[in-house]
DNA sequence: AATGAATGAGCGTTCATTCAT
DNA sequence: TATGAATGAACGCTCATTCAT
């Protein structure tokens, strides 16, 4: 029906999308576990309980599972971001800051591993790419519609371009201390970070 | 000599040394050209112009050669940022920040393609990711030595947490737009990570 | 179920059950035609008209094959060379050394070249050796057993010592011819190695 | 100059000799320790202390170093049996078959283990099945020559057929507990195999 | 709709042999 | 003559995908 669903099963009936279900939570556990190169459509289809050719029944291919994986996380990210950003117009300029990073935090908190997957394959495949480039925008743009909504209190004018620069650093500052146990812990870390966009945003 | 060669050859002789060098390049090429894992050997020969046993008689597999060049990659590296930092103990702030910039930027201007794939990487393989942390922490340490020169003029008082939140700031802000036509151009992107970071380290 | 199964295929339908026997039976063939380290898996694959992929689906690799199909023949060996021995309790010496050596040809008899692959690979895999030596001493107990049931006309004292040359001398009796057309015809060979066998053995 | 020399080198001073002989010795020891098929002609190189090239030069290809090697073990087999059986045509019966089984094990006392590699390729390989077979016959017709010198004392009519099977047992009892620490001690083997062979020749 | 057997292109890697120096 | 770098066909094996049942 739809474009780019090519063939697959588009299920209407209770059985149907339990199985699709249970295809992507298998999925997403051995993505985030094993990563995607490392993990197999025979693989996926053992730990959802169903046979290998049920796998491509529902989806075109191993990436297009990948894909949709993870445009529901996306999805239910940004929602959460704008919830959080929504009840906070009359917040002060600190608890602002920390409700962001929450947010944001909260962002990898779904699924970090798979996230962290995310990280890897927008690099080596254009769809990956494309999405996660929506994503950002979407997020920055929620970043900058928030600090549209307190100018007057701000000393950086380019919103767009402040927001940018503001979620580049806290992702990486997220993500990098992921791989290790790190020499500087989360609180001076955190706290660091806050205050450098304190500083960046505010008079 | 040097450990973990693996039976490899080490040459001395010139055709030798122009062999295993024309392997690197193109393994470099082709890396960052489709990354890693759609990178296969017979093709980094033939990009050489080589044979595929050469290409084993120089590495003992696909991974050492990346390991390789990105071994070079970082000690370049690593040595320039040293060199940038040491001439501008007696310069102003706002330089000093853009020094920096620059030598990170120029950190991925060695070859930034290449370095996306170690971003990639480092997830994904232990050895890839023990590298790229000994960098990351040198870079970090190399900052956090520079501001212990200027100790007075800054706000900031961890300065290991600090530096660690720069760089992290740094390299996202670099390598995300290398990924799209970024709506925010360059300029906006560079001035607004300057102003934010000097903000935060000086009073 | 068995151990040793690594993760292959363990067909119960129709379909499964034929392919993995046309698979054996076109190992045997070509390990018999052209030896086991001038077979290789894609041409057992071609010759058993099945795909490459297939070949693995089933068996661990070329040399569980191998052993696989050494082992039914050698369980086949055993019951039969049992079977024979047990209905000769009451005959003349002579008979039997012939229903001896009628046993010994029949156990090549099954897969002459096969054997001889047997007697090659026994040398250099310590698995394909270990099998080896269990159906040597099965053969060796076979024939010592029987040597028990009349004691009293023979001459040997070392029951497990005699059976242990006789069934040496059998088999490179045996196996030797198959590799040329030998000067010395059959008849000339069995009738002499009986005769040796006999006078060895009785009064 | 010989046929099948094909383009080799045919080395007649001094130092082309030394090195075609260092390269024989360090292929034979590599057969013997690692078998034909895990000896690979830079290794062979390697352990003679010699270029990849040279062994080139000296030889057509791996096979017929090996088959040097063996045509010269078998030669010196032969003469060593021929001059054993020489000395002994008044010797007692008994005597005559403990030198025959001495020469026998001495034919692998040579190099027991390259004789096990023989009897690997033979099975593989034409050239070298064609050159155990002529050994074979040259073994069998001295031990016919031997028993023709003592006839009348013989009950065994077909010496020709009689000196085969003979050989035959020999050759496998003494190869066979090469593999394994034998349950039946090798005096128990040995002397029954004597036994067998004389009660077979002998009235 | 669901199964899982079958497919086969493609991978990383080895090594006997050749050839430029 | 001697070297050892270079060659490339061939190997064992994997796995995303298809298809007969």
């Amino acid at each position: 029906m739809e474009l780019g669903q090519h063939k697959t099963r588009n299920p209407v009936q209770k059985r149907g999308i339990e199985t699709r279900g249970k295809i992507l939570d298998a999925a997403m556990r051995l993505f985030s576990e094993k990563g995607f190169h490392n993990t197999n459509t025979k693989g996926i289809a053992r730990a959802a309980g169903v046979a290998t050719g049920s796998f491509y029944a529902y989806f075109k291919d191993k990436k297009s599972v990948f894909l949709e994986i993870y445009k529901g996380i996306s999805h239910k990210q940004l929602k959460e971001m704008a919830g959080g950003m929504a009840g906070l117009d009359d917040q002060g300029d600190t608890d602002r800051v920390a409700v962001l990073l929450d947010a944001l935090m909260d962002e990898h908190g779904f699924s970090p591993d798979f996230q962290r997957e995310v990280s890897v394959m927008r690099y080596s495949d254009p769809d990956v790419e494309a999405l996660h480039n929506s994503i950002h925008e979407g997020l920055q743009q929620e970043i900058a519609r928030m600090l549209g909504t307190q100018k007057e209190r701000l000393r950086v004018k380019d919103l767009d371009a402040a927001a940018f620069v503001i979620l580049c650093a806290c992702e990486e500052v997220i993500h990098t201390p992921r791989l290790i146990t790190h020499r500087i812990d989360r609180d001076r870390r955190l706290s660091n970070l806050a205050d450098m966009i304190s500083r960046f945003l505010y008079k």
